[in-house]
DNA sequence: ACGGAATATAACGGTGACCGTACTATCGAC
DNA sequence: GTCGATAGTACGGTCACCGTTATATTCCGT
């Protein structure tokens, strides 16, 4: 799973949205770091719907034009969790390699890595 | 950066190594979950280095053989370290935002996402 | 001595996520 | 009336990654 599916799957985790509300909760999230395309956002809400991470909430009719409103299913939940996690076993791995880093420059901050303990297994 | 990449960076970040001494320590760093397919290390090898976040160490030539020992680059700690705190940052605003789920099935242990404060800026 | 597994690197085509852009359409602001 | 924001659809392109194959050597078991 990708940065923009992950982020998806993390705006809808609080409730459900439409499209376009997707593209700004993402925007927000990601402090402006993020700003999805149509193409991205839609094509990724297709394969999530159609693996089961997302489901169709509701569709509404705002002044003629549709609103179609997506929700994470507990599927979704589940696996946006993995996700979480697996994140934070590489960052918590990566910053352990980086500690034991020699002959280059010392980045500042890095060390407190080391107050984790062990990280294998 | 993807996660193929990430772990690559990560592998390279404690001391150089070949090749395949990448691949063994890829599958070590992620407990087994990446085994990395020769194509996938080359071509990303071969990209990071013309970005700069790489450097061919040394090449040791082992009995008619070429040994070819790649390092991470002081350019490619510091990349691997925006990384370390992009992954960070995702996850805990995905925690948060997965608290926030109402209706779906409560997962345990969520709830203490909230404890870190708060995420945004 | 021979075959097979592990070590080690290179090269190929294919897939799919993502991007850029354009198009349609409504509404409010200037 | 035009511009910008909202809202969604469509399409072609790129690039990272994957799967596989090829090639060569070393080590081990038989």
């Amino acid at each position: 799973m990708q940065e923009p599916t992950f982020l998806i799957l993390t705006a809808l985790a609080a409730q459900p949205l439409h499209g376009y509300g997707v593209i700004r909760a993402v925007d927000e999230l990601s402090a402006g770091e993020v700003k999805l395309r149509p193409g991205t956002l839609y094509g990724a809400l297709d394969r999530l719907a159609e693996q089961g991470l997302v489901t169709v909430d509701r569709e509404e009719a705002v002044e003629g034009r549709l609103r179609r409103y997506y929700r994470l299913s507990d599927t979704g939940a589940a696996a946006l969790q993995v996700q979480i996690e697996r994140l934070r076993r590489h960052a918590t791995a990566a910053e352990i390699q980086l500690g034991k880093r020699l002959g280059g420059a010392l980045t500042f901050g890095t060390a407190s890595a080391l107050t984790f303990g062990t990280v294998t297994g």
